[in-house]
DNA sequence: CTTGAGTGTTGGAACGTTCCAATCGTTTCG
DNA sequence: CGAAACGATTGGAACGTTCCAACACTCAAG
């Protein structure tokens, strides 16, 4: 039940150890007799290369390591989809590990891979503060992705928040919309730049008066309170960006509990176009991540890195994309006022 | 920018190889002055274990693999999480490769974790067949989780689906429903126990006449379909058991544009406890699957296997619990001519 | 017939650890 | 005072690969 090595594979097929590693190698300057000695033995033993010996040799082992800051967000899931098919592409193997939000785990999972000396380290949307990701760079290329990391030697790739803000507003006042509020994320990553994009674009479409930003958070419950401070105070907005599509879920819990429709009384917009905002019952307008591209923009940039090393940073801002359903809708008539439910 | 090896560091520390790797190996019998010159040695030239050569020479390397199928299904996530947990008690490390859920990159992903010699392996809802497993287990102890694995060598740790729908089907039929229909989950793994649950739940009841059951799938589409066809044919049923959350969405679809109140007009379970599932505009009734409690039982399992081979595989039949939301309710209208159970 | 250039094949030296047996000081004790 | 016991430290032999230099052959060209 132990496993076979390339000695016992050399003994059975009789022929030397170096040979089965040519073999196992697939180099071509092997009779083909031997070639199918040794392939017969190997099989015969239940052979399997030993990756430790390798790594060790070789001084590489051909293989990225992607930490996770947590699986639950399918977001992420996509993002590694990306990277695997990059990773794969390129004669590359990846492995995983996870640090599930907590820094401390996270440490100990970026360890993990270094010490299994990967080849180079892909951080999506670390918790942990990004001294880990720069002490990591200083043996191996690191590539961070989701939250920007100034740091000459880490890489980064994120999403132009600011950017995806700016289309929701626009969206909202080409709908005719000029009372705009957003929920913002709190302290999440993220949560800033999609404040400032809110902001920076009501200014450009001259709503600067109609700026209302509340604090909310990046939960279902961080969008309810939100929604909740917002309708208790001040005019009620006919439009609310919220940070991401799960607070804009708690958005409209308070909404229908208040009896206000969706549109008509009121648009929301969520933020990462999770499949939960497509369901048919949300039908939430929300601003798209290219997810899979991340991901393999991520692979792409550790594996350059990997052949060709860089002294300076590559950071990588990609677009996102306004996806259009039916949680925004025309202001409720500005003629009539406010129109009430029956 | 390279690798600080132990050799490195003792020379920095004045003192020999063995010593530094007794420090590193936290060793009771270092004295502290030697403990201290070396750690700052190490830290100073930033050194870090090499997995690779500790494997190596060990002959085992503390790391349990995960290969795990889909990490789309938040479902899994939470396995994971069972996993690491358990296994980072135990003093192992995890780490996880993919296969989405194609059978070759799954092959691919498990043979990637059996070279660098993990010292466990768990598949989690594997699409490759058993053989792979199978095989897997020849070297290292393998634990299958969510698919049913009858093997000699390959322990599993599945959910008792048929007693979900069980518990599914008494719900029903003490809100007075008898007219109660069954979408299935087509090929795909779980589908086959959920069925024969819900038939053998409504024979149980004395319903067997009521039994009906479609094809569906574990898509939303899939739900859809189902709906279309249990609508199209036949008596309206007044509550459906859909074979996954994911599909009961489709059905919920289906059910609004048809103008059909649910629950008044008709019920709906779904199965999984997706968190979409608990989004209040669909609060759907299903059932819950004791992920966690899934993933630290296959971890407690390999753990086991790796201490003390058993010449027997185990498995684990973990409970699934009814989770009663806005979805079910009483049947539309009393059924008239029959008595209601009390 | 000798040389030179291929083909295939081979042993040996790494790679960075762990662990064992051996060594070197000290201290304790008879 | 010498031996024994103990604590701290050390060199060397693995572990399973890769890769290089070297080695046999065979065959073509000189």
């Amino acid at each position: 039940m132990k496993h076979a090595t390339i000695l016992d594979v050399a003994r059975e097929a009789g022929v030397s150890k170096s040979l089965v590693s040519l073999v196992m190698r697939d180099s071509d300057r092997v009779s083909p007799s031997s070639r199918e000695a040794v392939l017969e033995a190997a099989k015969k033993l239940g052979y399997r290369p030993n990756a430790a010996a390798r790594t060790m040799v070789r001084q590489r082992s051909s293989v990225i390591g992607v930490m996770v800051s947590d699986l639950h967000n399918p977001f992420f899931a996509d993002v590694i989809d990306g990277i695997d098919m990059a990773v794969g592409d390129a004669g590359y193997r990846s492995i995983l590990t996870t640090g599930n939000r907590v820094s401390d785990r996270e440490r100990l999972a970026v360890a993990t891979l270094l010490e299994m000396r990967v080849d180079g380290l892909i951080m999506v949307s670390p918790v942990v503060n990004r001294g880990c990701a720069i002490e990591a760079s200083e043996s191996v290329p690191v590539v961070v992705v989701g939250k920007a990391t100034r740091a000459p030697t880490v890489d980064s790739v994120t999403n132009d928040d600011r950017n995806g803000a700016g289309m929701v507003i626009d969206h909202l006042v080409e709908l005719g919309h000029r009372r705009i509020a957003h929920i913002d994320g709190g302290i999440g990553a993220g949560s800033q730049p999609r404040r400032t994009g809110y902001s920076r674009s009501m200014k450009r479409h001259g709503l600067e008066n109609e700026i209302r930003s509340v604090r909310g958070g990046f939960t279902e419950d961080g969008g309810s309170m939100g929604m909740q401070s917002l309708l208790a105070t001040g005019p009620r907005p006919t439009a609310v960006f919220v940070a991401n599509d799960l607070a804009a879920i708690g958005v409209l819990k308070v909404l229908d509990t208040e009896g206000l429709s969706v549109p008509d009384d009121i648009s929301v917009v969520g933020y990462d176009n999770t499949s939960m905002a497509a369901s048919h019952r949300l039908g939430l307008t929300t601003v798209d991540q290219p997810r899979h591209d991340m991901g393999r923009m991520a692979a792409e940039l550790v594996l350059a890195s990997i052949d060709q090393p860089r002294s300076t940073a590559s950071h990588a801002v990609l677009s996102p994309k306004l996806v259009i359903r039916e949680s925004t809708g025309p202001p409720p008539t500005s003629l009539e006022g406010e129109k009430r439910r029956p």
